[in-house]
RNA sequence: GCGCCCGUAGCUCAGUGGAUAGAGCACCAGCCUCCGGAGCUGGGAGUCGUUGGUUCGAUCCCAACCGGGCGUACCA
């Protein structure tokens, strides 16, 4: 609807210039919005205000020029007029909302969606966390909103990519092998210390009992390298596939696990190393190989090749995005924990020495979560081993509450996840409060099933009988949705689609509490069952982005 | 010190330059012979951290300051 607004007033503008009302034809970006109070009508625009300058006259004289030209085939407004320093408020007719119910329930699945990604190829690489322990919450999280600003993007339009990429080579790995061959040595009787820089968690102790009844305790006393690698091998296998149990059991499916090993494998470090030399940007200093990364606005300059020859980690993640490019991604997300926002700056700057632009390379910081047990924080900490890792979270609380509580902020906002409010069945939780319109509504149309209402139609005729206020505000909700979406979209903002739907299902259960769907009246029941059909498929489609289910019963 | 993020109702948070700033929780008072009460209706609550600036118009953009979080490795 509002972009058939946008169109009217487009219209306006140009007959307005036409006729040499309006001496310019440098239009701005028409921005229509929906006004918040209802006596400033169904949607307004500034655009008056914003011309003003352009056309040099006054806002009202403007918005007059607009009015006086506004031509309205469809017949839906009910009037127009010039308020304040100059907005032009739209009051439509009740007559021109119901059709949109029509719209959702032929275009179905298909509703909300757009194409402003122009199939641009993007990729979303989310969680990544190193294979050195399990996922935490805090992964969870990044798992969320990975997938579902994905979703949001696949749904307008753009070709995506979820990727997990693997850290599966360094100091990391070393240090889990070390610290796994240590507890196996303590496991058959050697006195051992323990060091601090090691994964003190009780899976180290579990991977060590693995190994040792895999090889035996002579192989612990043999060949100690031989013993460290084997160690890290298997620990990192091990600890991965977990990783990725848990998260296809949190929902979360990948289109490619990609390993950093494999960059050194394929050279494509030193070639990337090497190319960066050639264009002068990574130089020698100390003995050591530096990037150059001031000049693209880092703080300082970013060693790539340590002194004792051996790679940095930026080195890796530089061939590593150059590797996403080659393969030909238009656009490149990275979704992070806060705690790495300082990394920005030089991955910046490697994405520009390799020749591509800053907008095509976007950082989503995610922020911490604060795990709480009936308002109490629980203990979080990878050092002491003490952590609840995801798959206790999604055992005890279930994958759709805690994937939604994940969306219910915008991610550079810290989240407190309580526990005990995420199990709750209560409105507290708005998980339930969603679902269970969808529920309800499914209800309502077997309870129809029973009644013999089940042939009873949508139509324009039926829609005609949808003039309750409750209705109404229903259907221009549902009239918003794809906006929603695409806001999401450009935003990269999941949240705003929980949001929407906790509105909407404000809104459904207001009407529910106060109107009757089931009613003698054939017409009036084919309309409001039209209406909630329609509400429960848009439901349906917001839950979907944020890969939480729309169950039938609950 | 420097950099990034955040300061909005008692609490947790929405609000990507528009008109009188919203929701949930909490608190108080009501609503089930009727399609699912995991629901609904009504009520109070604010110098949008402070001060300047840009603008016809600022919670939103800019600057400075105050307060909180995080980061500041030849670690990953």
């Amino acid at each position: 609807m509002i972009d058939h607004i946008r169109e009217l007033i487009l219209a306006a503008a140009r007959r307005a210039h036409a006729d040499g009302t309006l001496p310019s034809d440098a239009f701005p970006d028409v921005a229509v919005e929906t006004p918040k109070m209802d006596n400033h009508g169904d949607f307004a625009t500034n655009f008056a205000m914003l011309s003003a300058k352009v056309q040099k006259m006054a806002p009202r004289r403007v918005a007059q020029a607009l009015v006086d030209h506004m031509v309205d085939p469809d017949d839906h407004l009910d009037r127009t007029e010039i308020a304040g320093p100059g907005f032009v408020n739209f009051f439509l007719k009740p007559s021109a909302w119901p059709p949109v119910v029509g719209r959702v329930l032929s275009e179905d699945q298909r509703y909300g969606a757009s194409r402003i990604g122009q199939g641009k190829r993007v990729q979303v690489e989310f969680v990544s966390a190193n294979p050195t322990g399990p996922l935490h919450v805090g992964h969870g999280r990044g798992a969320a909103v990975g997938d579902a600003v994905a979703n949001i993007l696949a749904c307008c339009g753009y070709d995506v990519q979820r990727e997990y990429y693997i850290n599966d080579s360094g100091r990391q790995i070393r240090t889990l092998g070390r610290s796994v061959f240590l507890r196996c040595r303590e496991m058959i009787g050697e006195a051992v210390e323990f060091p601090e820089d090691c994964y003190q968690g009780d899976y180290i102790r579990d991977l060590a009992r693995e190994v040792i009844d895999a090889k035996g305790a002579d192989f612990i006393r043999g060949d100690e390298d031989a013993a460290l690698n084997h160690c890290a091998r298997h620990a990192a296998d091990a600890i991965l596939a977990g990783i990725r149990a848990d998260l296809e059991n949190f929902g979360v499916r990948y289109d490619e696990w990609f390993s950093e090993q494999r960059l050194y494998d394929e050279g494509q470090v030193e070639q990337s190393l090497e190319e960066l030399k050639a264009r002068g940007v990574v130089y020698a200093k100390d003995h050591a190989w530096w990037f150059n990364t001031t000049a693209y606005g880092d703080e300082k300059d970013r060693v790539v090749v340590r002194q004792n020859g051996l790679t940095t980690y930026f080195a890796s993640d530089i061939a590593y995005h150059r590797n996403k490019f080659v393969r030909g991604f238009d656009r490149i997300i990275d979704v992070w924990g806060a705690d790495h926002h300082g990394y920005i700056p030089r991955m910046q700057a490697a994405v520009e020495a390799t020749g591509h632009r800053r907008e095509q390379f976007q950082v989503i910081l995610v922020q911490l979560v604060n795990l709480l047990r009936g308002g109490q924080p629980v203990a979080m900490s990878t050092r002491s081993g003490e952590f609840v890792t995801l798959e206790e979270v999604v055992a005890e609380v279930g994958r759709d509450a805690a994937r939604f509580i994940f969306l219910t902020r915008a991610y550079d906002s810290p989240l407190d996840f309580d526990l005990e409010v995420a199990k709750q069945r209560t409105n507290d939780n708005p998980v339930y409060y969603v679902q269970y319109v969808h529920a309800r509504i499914a209800s309502i149309l077997r309870k129809a099933q029973e009644n013999g209402m089940a042939g009873l139609q949508w139509s324009a005729e039926a829609g005609r009988r949808l003039t309750e206020a409750e209705e109404i505000a229903l259907i221009k909700a549902l009239d918003q949705y794809p906006r929603v979406v695409d806001t999401a979209a450009e935003n990269l903002a999941p949240h705003r689609v929980t949001f929407f739907l906790m509105q909407l299902a404000a809104l459904f259960h207001a009407y529910y509490n106060k109107h009757r769907v089931l009613v003698e009246d054939p017409q009036l029941a084919a309309g409001r069952l039209g209406l909630i059909l329609a509400v429960q498929k848009v439901i349906r489609n917001g839950l979907a982005l944020l890969g939480v289910s729309a169950p039938e019963q609950m």
